[in-house]
DNA sequence: TTGTATGCGTTATCAT
DNA sequence: ATGATAACGCATACAA
């Protein structure tokens, strides 16, 4: 690996006047050294630079699971934006794991430059070690605390869950199913609370034996959706509070082989790959996942050049998209139900 | 930040005892500096062990597109198995590029102790850029050449076509649509080699008109599905080269409304997410992609410890699962059809 | 077993 | 505008 001075040695100069070239300043044998460098295929060493400069040019991200598809386009977002900037990814998965997060925390805080993170719960620990950490932080999707300390990137969660509820209700539903997330990250909250209030705010309160709550996991999808068919009196309607609960409870409806919409009208939160090409075709709330990523992305960049910079939330916005799994609540006219925007 | 300086004050003793420490020698006072450590959170810096040592501890992972979920579930394994060896990520993105896929890895190469890459294709360029790089390689799912100059981690698609190809056949087809990858990578060449020579192999040797050639895309399933469609005589059965083109192929036949397995068979190769929850189920050519992730962790991890070992080529088995999108040829007899295994 | 001292490749300071 | 040089934090050769 040919180091600076190799290209010193070959451009006739000193390094010094090579480094500065490299830095842009304007030196007299710019040629000269810029021919050198390509003779000899010269990078700067990112070790040597790290040490010396304090900076690694390394964006630490932390999710809870890569495979998921969520994750995955948001990181997606993050290294296109990063990339385009000179900032290397390094990832690394929590597991779900707040310990492990907490860990990694720790690990990853003196080699990087900042971290964007999506954070498992709202652990205080976590909250902590990134503040100690002493680097910029970005939180994508999920909080760390009431008291905002990071810069964020959210959606719209409670006007999602109120697009949906008023489309049920719109659809004459009135008793629904509600597959909610864990209260304690802000997506399970706030999905869960919007959706209530909305059906509550329309005179139309939830039966609270038709909630459930649990994991972002398919487990929860299909365990919640067996209970909730089990009733004497099942739902009408079931909102699903992200994709991997949807796909646990569309599971479950399979396997019972319930009609939908006829016989259970179902709308979920996040969008899925094939929710077009089910049968029927899944109504959902969407979110431009990859924009989630390049805001994170962008976000990091400009915090780690502007450290004093205010604090910034962006909160982005969702779509409800109406396909063909809710329908009118039996003894409705099809009449009053919405038309559906084909995707 | 705490440096080693800082914990032999602490310690009483001088920084070659403690790095020696941290090395795992034995010190007489290791308990003592132990402690400091502990109490001053210290952790070694990256960039110094790195420019020190001339190991970074930094994999670099290069893929050519991040969202797909294929890619995520294979980072994800590699993650995993690297982290736990105290090696880094650095994830990069080719998106689908040759070009980027070449800067990547200059740029990487000096930083990293070894790559795990994903080609694009089959280019020299690439390939002579990883072994310019010095470090170990690992290649995943594509190869760059034929000569085999890296450690691999395939899967075995010849066989994976010809259970699918087999599967057809015993349900009577004869009239197959084939959505095949583009030559110039592997898994496209072999899995359309593999799947044309098993019916030639049986006496039914396929039209070639229906055989489509296309990038791993959508659009390419897409339109491919759509002309073999507007054939005067159709195929009564297609098989897609990969999830995508299944995606595509799938939309197209939504679209037209044509029934599966009735009017036409459908057989996919990479299972996706929903497939099981598909009207009828997706028969799919399935694998483990987590664990194509694992491996190639597993390889990058000992040929970094052991350079000097002997190539290694890991082909990793694949399973047909015959769920509910292929049924017999039209004037087959139903009797003959394979019973479903039902996942 | 321990400490001292050197150098890894780079940037920045200082003098020219 | 340029060159010599110190220092970043660490691992190790060498001396003790």
């Amino acid at each position: 690996m040919a180091t600076i001075k190799d290209v010193a040695c070959s451009a006739g100069v000193s390094i010094a006047t090579v480094s500065r070239h490299i830095a842009g300043e304007s030196v007299r044998r710019a040629d000269d050294i810029a021919r050198a460098i390509e003779a000899l295929n010269y990078r700067p060493n990112e070790s040597a630079r790290g040490l010396r400069r304090g900076r690694t040019n390394l964006v630490g991200v932390i999710v809870p699971d890569i495979s998921n598809p969520y994750f995955a386009a948001v990181i997606g977002g993050i290294e296109s934006v990063c990339n385009a900037h000179g900032l290397r990814i390094l990832i690394a998965s929590s597991a779900e794991s707040t310990d492990q997060e907490l860990d990694l925390i720790g690990s990853l805080a003196p080699t990087v430059d900042g971290f964007v993170v999506v954070p498992v719960a709202e652990s205080a620990a976590s909250r902590s070690a990134l503040v100690d950490a002493a680097v910029p932080v970005v939180l994508v999707d999920r909080t760390l605390g009431a008291t905002q300390v990071f810069d964020q990137v959210r959606i719209d969660n409670a006007r999602g869950s109120r697009a949906a509820a008023r489309h049920l209700l719109d659809l004459g539903h009135t008793r629904v199913g509600v597959l909610s997330g864990p209260a304690s990250a802000l997506p399970g909250r706030e999905r869960h609370d919007a959706f209530v209030a909305e059906f509550a705010a329309a005179g139309a309160p939830l039966d609270p034996s038709l909630v459930m709550h649990g994991d972002f996991t398919r487990t929860h999808g299909r365990n919640s959706m067996r209970n909730l068919l089990a009733l004497a009196e099942p739902p009408t309607a079931v909102f699903a509070g992200n994709n991997l609960i949807a796909q646990g409870a569309l599971q479950e409806l399979r396997v019972r082989e319930i009609e939908v919409p006829t016989h259970m009208s179902f709308i979920g939160f996040d969008d899925l790959d094939l929710a077009a090409l089910l049968t029927p075709p899944l109504t959902v709330v969407a979110r431009d996942t990859a924009l989630e990523g390049q805001s994170a992305g962008e976000l990091i960049v400009r915090r780690i050049a502007e450290p004093q910079r205010g604090l910034i939330t962006e909160v982005l916005p969702v779509e409800l998209i109406v396909r063909g799994s809710t329908g009118p609540a039996p003894g409705q006219h099809s009449l009053t139900h919405p038309q559906p925007t084909h995707r």
